[in-house]
RNA sequence: GGCCCCAUCGACUAAUGGUUAGGUCACAACCCUUUCAAGGUUGCAGUACGGGUUCGAAUCCCGUUGGGGUCACCA
C-alpha cells in the first residue's frame, strides 16, 4: 500500500512550489490506489503564524487537492500536528542515545557560533568536532550524568560516522553517494527539548508508515543524515524522490522579490485553480506526450515519478496566462457567470446570470482571466460617458452625422440579430458610397465608446434594440452632430 | 569554499544508440477581418564545450565549463 504525505510548515502562504510537491504526492497516491497524509510540521515555535495552517489547508483544497488524512480529518496514524507528538521525538531521541546512534552535547550556541567563526576564519569547513567540543564524550561519564542530573542545557546529536559512503537511491536521481565525513552531527533535540526537522521528520514517517517522501531537491543534501537514522533505529527506509526545484527566471530558486510564490496571489489575481495546477504539474514531469491540457483526473491517469526530470524548471507566467486562457475559453458560461457575479456586484453592476453568461461568452476570447471581465464590459452595463479620444480623432467626421442618422433608422427597421445588422449595414454602406469600415468604427465608437471590444453585431444584438438606438442619438448629439 | 545535484530552442519539454532533433508558450510574418482578440499558415530558434566508446551519440563513459541547492538549537 503506497502511502505518502505532504509535511509543510505553518509559516504563511502555500508556495507554488509546495503546491506542486503536495500534487504529486496526491497524483502519485492516487494513481496507485494509496493514501495521502497532511502533516503539519510545527516543531520551530519561532515562526510559528497563526491560522497558516488553516489557510493552508484551505488553499490546497481550492486546487482540488484532498486528504486522506490529516488533522482536521484524522487518521489512525494521528495526531498529524508534530507540536502533538513531542514526547514521541523524545522516547526516540533517547533510544538513539541508548543505541550510542546519538549523544549528548552541552555547547552553548554563543560557543558554537565562535567555533564556527573560528573555523570560517582559518579557512576550514564547519562540521561538529565531537572530540574536541562540550559533549559527553570529552566530558566523560561522571561528568555528563552530573550534568544530566543538574538539568543542564544539552542537545542530543547523531553521531555521524567518521569515514565511509553513505549511500541512497533516489527514485528520480538514481543512486546517490556521499563521504560521511562530509556528514555533521546533527542536532536531534534542541536545548528546548524540541526535535529538529530531521528527528521528527523520520520518526512520523516510519510510525505514519510512509513509503515514498516526495520533496523538494532542497532536502537532498540532509537525506544522507536521514538514511543513517531509518538505520540506526532498525527502520526500513522509505523510497526518496527529490523533485527538481522552481525557478525564477534567472534560474536560481523560486522566490519572492522576482514575482508572486504563493498559490494564494495566483488565485486572488484570478487564475482557475485548474490552469495553476495543470501548469504546475507540468514543470518538472511529462507524460512524453505532446498534450498540454490536463484535467486532475487525467493528471492521476498518466503520473508516473519515473518521468519526473531533474533539472529545475523556470515559472513562466506567460504560459500560465495561456493556459488560463484556454480554461477560460473551455468553461460553461453559466459556470463562469456564477464566478464572476460577486465581483460585478462590487463593482456597482446590477444584472442577471443569464446577461452576464451572453455578455462573458462575448468576451471571452479577448481576455486571459476571468476577473478581468468587469473593466472589460463596462459599456455592456452603463451608457458610455467618455468616448476614447484617440479613437474618436481617428475616426469621427461630421459629415458623417446624416449617413449615422440614416444608417441608425435602416438598423432599427431590421431584424434585430446579429446577421440582419450586419447585412443592413453592408447594403448601406454600398448604396451611400461610404466604406463599411468607417461605420464600424463609428458605430463601435458610438455604443460603447471604446476602441475594442466584441464584435460590433453582436454586441448590439444582446445590448438590445432601444438601447442601442438610444447610445446612437445620444453620441451624436455629443458630437455635435 | 566543502559536499551534492543538474545541463536539448529565450521558457516548458519530447526524442531512453539510427528522426531533416518534434510539440507548446513567447516572438515575427502572412491569411482571415469589423476594433481587439481568437483561428489558420509559415518562420525564428536548441543538443554548453572537449575527449572517448560505437558502423552510428542529444542519448553511454571521462573531463572541462556553467548553473543551482545545501552547509542553523529553520523547515
Amino acid at each position: 500500500m503506497v502511502r505518502v504525505r505532504f509535511a509543510p510548515s505553518p509559516t504563511g502562504y502555500l508556495h507554488v512550489g509546495g503546491l506542486r510537491t503536495a500534487l504529486y504526492n496526491y497524483l502519485f497516491a492516487k494513481r496507485h490506489g494509496g493514501i495521502c497524509i497532511l502533516r503539519i510540521e510545527d516543531t520551530d515555535r519561532t515562526r510559528l503564524v497563526e491560522g497558516a495552517a488553516e489557510a493552508l489547508l484551505t488553499t490546497l483544497r481550492w486546487a482540488g487537492i484532498e486528504f486522506d488524512e490529516s488533522p482536521e480529518k484524522g487518521g489512525q496514524y494521528g495526531p498529524y500536528v508534530q507540536s502533538e507528538r513531542f514526547d514521541l521525538y523524545r522516547q526516540y531521541s533517547a533510544e538513539l542515545v541508548e543505541r550510542g546512534a546519538a549523544y549528548y552535547a552541552f555547547d552553548t550556541p554563543e560557543e558554537l557560533d565562535a567555533m564556527r567563526k573560528r573555523m570560517q576564519d582559518a579557512g576550514i569547513a564547519w562540521r561538529y568536532d565531537r572530540t574536541t567540543m562540550r559533549n559527553q564524550y570529552t566530558l566523560g561519564e561522571a561528568e555528563t550524568k552530573r550534568l544530566l542530573e543538574e538539568n543542564a542545557p544539552k542537545t542530543v546529536r547523531m553521531k555521524v560516522p567518521l569515514s565511509g559512503e553513505i549511500r541512497f537511491e533516489d527514485l528520480v536521481r538514481g543512486p546517490i553517494e556521499v563521504p560521511a565525513r562530509d556528514v555533521d552531527d546533527q542536532i536531534l533535540l534542541k536545548s528546548d527539548n524540541f526535535p529538529t526537522y530531521h528527528l521528527a521528520n523520520i520518526v512520523d514517517d516510519h510510525l505514519m508508515q510512509i513509503t515514498h517522501v516526495i520533496r523538494g531537491e532542497e532536502w537532498l543534501p540532509s537525506t544522507p543524515k536521514h538514511a543513517l537514522l531509518y538505520d540506526a533505529m532498525g527502520w526500513e527506509r522509505p523510497k526518496f524522490a527529490h523533485l527538481p526545484l522552481l525557478l525564477n527566471p534567472d534560474k536560481t530558486k523560486l522566490s519572492k522579490r522576482q514575482g508572486d510564490v504563493a498559490v494564494e496571489d495566483y488565485r486572488e489575481k484570478g487564475y482557475f485553480h485548474e490552469a495553476l495546477v495543470n501548469f504546475v504539474a507540468l514543470l518538472g514531469w511529462n507524460p512524453s506526450s505532446d498534450r498540454e491540457i490536463f484535467s486532475m483526473q487525467e493528471l492521476i491517469d498518466t503520473f508516473d515519478l519515473s518521468k519526473v526530470n531533474k533539472a529545475g524548471a523556470v515559472f513562466d507566467v506567460q504560459k500560465l496566462d495561456w493556459m488560463n486562457s484556454e480554461y477560460l475559453r473551455a468553461k460553461p458560461l453559466d459556470e463562469l457567470a456564477r464566478d464572476i457575479m460577486p465581483a460585478m456586484q462590487a463593482s456597482g453592476v446590477t444584472t442577471t446570470p443569464e446577461y452576464l453568461a451572453s455578455v462573458i461568452g462575448l468576451v471571452r476570447e479577448r481576455i486571459h482571466k476571468l476577473n478581468e471581465v468587469p473593466a472589460f464590459t463596462t459599456y455592456m452595463f452603463h451608457v458610455p460617458t467618455e468616448y476614447e479620444a484617440e479613437y474618436k480623432e481617428k475616426h469621427w467626421l461630421p459629415e458623417h452625422a446624416a449617413p449615422m442618422r440614416t444608417l441608425a433608422e435602416r438598423l432599427a427597421a431590421t431584424e434585430w440579430k446579429a446577421a440582419p445588422l450586419q447585412e443592413a449595414t453592408k447594403a448601406f454602406a454600398k448604396e451611400s458610397g461610404i466604406k463599411i469600415g468607417v461605420f464600424m468604427n463609428v458605430l463601435r465608437l458610438m455604443v460603447t465608446g471604446r476602441s475594442v471590444g466584441a464584435g460590433m453585431f453582436e454586441t448590439m444584438e444582446l445590448l438590445g434594440k432601444d438601447e442601442c438606438v438610444k447610445r446612437i442619438d445620444a453620441a451624436l448629439v455629443v458630437f455635435g452632430g
